[in-house]
DNA sequence: CCTAGGTTTGATGCATGCAAGAGATCGCCC
DNA sequence: GGGCGATCTCTTGCATGCATCAAACCTAGG
């Protein structure tokens, strides 16, 4: 019983997803399906040309990760997230990328660092050329450059799973930052990355906390015009 | 396309988890296999009297709440976490537990409050009886009370996820607070509380983290004498 | 026309069978 | 005796068939 004690995650290459539940995910991420859609075991597996079985599998999974809804005996469908839920989800959001830029200020000098410095330049000059869709790319990139900097798998893993749902609401909504927001959004990310920079670590996850919660606020009001009348 | 609008979560009673799926993860949960320990899946079947379909799909789920590890086309076998694994759950540990403390204290006066009170008053006796079963059990309780009380179930969700591997780990390195502990970690709890009394969200989160970060560095320590010699 | 009950349909849930691959075992050659 | 290779076994991965059940439909009665 010694050899398994060699059974390590560490030691083995890092696991490769299945590109069955990667489609299925991007399936119902990219909005394909709209919320609420049935998702047919049946019609899913001609669509991917394989058995049933492995669908059902990866349906499970999709299922874990809070992207579809099975309902027994009757099936699966694209699941609409409560108002409720996309608010908890934001406050988990702040304290998750709150904690990535604590743990990347203490970090000292890294590859993230320049690379955020690049992103905000980048960003800036997105906002001046009115890019608005460069400028998505490279907040998105901003966010995950953080995350990955902070040196920590499983607070990434977290935050995957977070943002799969989120990423989602996203799409249903079509939230999008206004120009009016873009520019303070900007300096709060340079406000970040100037108390990385200071190893300042409570400092760093102070100031992503407001931005992630500006963010939100602004998303908020986002729906508010969208969407004025729900219950 | 109106009536798949109102397939809302909310809607619907919540999901009660599949037995099947329960048992499993107690089964590695409790420590009955050991980590490294394989688990075919014709084992399993006739262990609980079930085809090998439905073991698959649980033991799929498992590996997605990371508690077991699949290697296809050789077997599964109960997850080892790796000692850094460890580390970056309680850096998450901490700042969930900060966010609940947090949002706890703005909730205002709820029934939670009474019973964090109740429990640490329950604590102290427990610790002045020696009574280090029962404290174990009321430390469990005071996190989950606090976390439920932060009437976030996102953050519930995720927590309990991280907590799944972590409760594993403690069972795996039999982790248990010393007595020298109990007391300090009891005033802990008691100023978490105050400070939620108070509605004092950041003092709240700051004293739960703290707390949070005095186990963890104790909890490695207990690891740095039960496992002197590690890589 | 509206409602209640039985029926039909369509989907899932699970059991089973077969093929493919990884690892161990055994034998052969050096 | 040691190293190497083929075989052999045990496991998973997937396809398929049947039973089960929820929901829609259709019909008969009020």
């Amino acid at each position: 019983m010694q050899e398994i004690a060699q059974l390590r995650p560490e030691d083995r290459a890092p696991k490769e997803e299945l590109p069955l539940l990667d489609k299925l995910r991007k399936l119902v991420l990219s909005g394909e399906y709209p919320p609420g859609a049935p998702l047919p075991e049946m019609f899913l597996a001609q669509q991917f040309e394989v058995s049933r079985t492995p669908i059902r599998e990866s349906l499970k999974q999709l299922e874990n990760e809070g992207l579809v809804e099975i309902r027994p005996k009757v099936g699966t469908f694209v699941r609409i997230p409560t108002r409720r839920e996309i608010v908890e989800l934001f406050q988990l959001k702040e304290s998750l990328e709150g904690l990535a830029a604590n743990l990347l200020a203490k970090r000292g000098p890294v590859p993230e660092l320049a690379e955020l410095t690049r992103n905000i330049e980048a960003s800036e000059r997105a906002e001046r050329n009115g890019d608005s869709r460069a400028y998505a790319d490279l907040v998105h990139d901003f966010h995950w450059t953080l995350m990955t900097g902070s040196d920590n798998s499983k607070l990434v893993e977290h935050y995957g799973r977070l943002m799969n749902q989120l990423a989602y609401h996203r799409i249903v909504l079509k939230t999008v930052e206004r120009p009016a927001r873009m520019r303070a959004s900007i300096a709060e990310h340079r406000a970040v990355l100037d108390a990385i920079l200071d190893k300042d670590p409570i400092g760093a996850e102070l100031a992503m906390r407001g931005h992630v919660n500006a963010s939100s606020l602004a998303a908020a009001r986002e729906e508010e015009v969208q969407e004025p009348t729900q219950g």
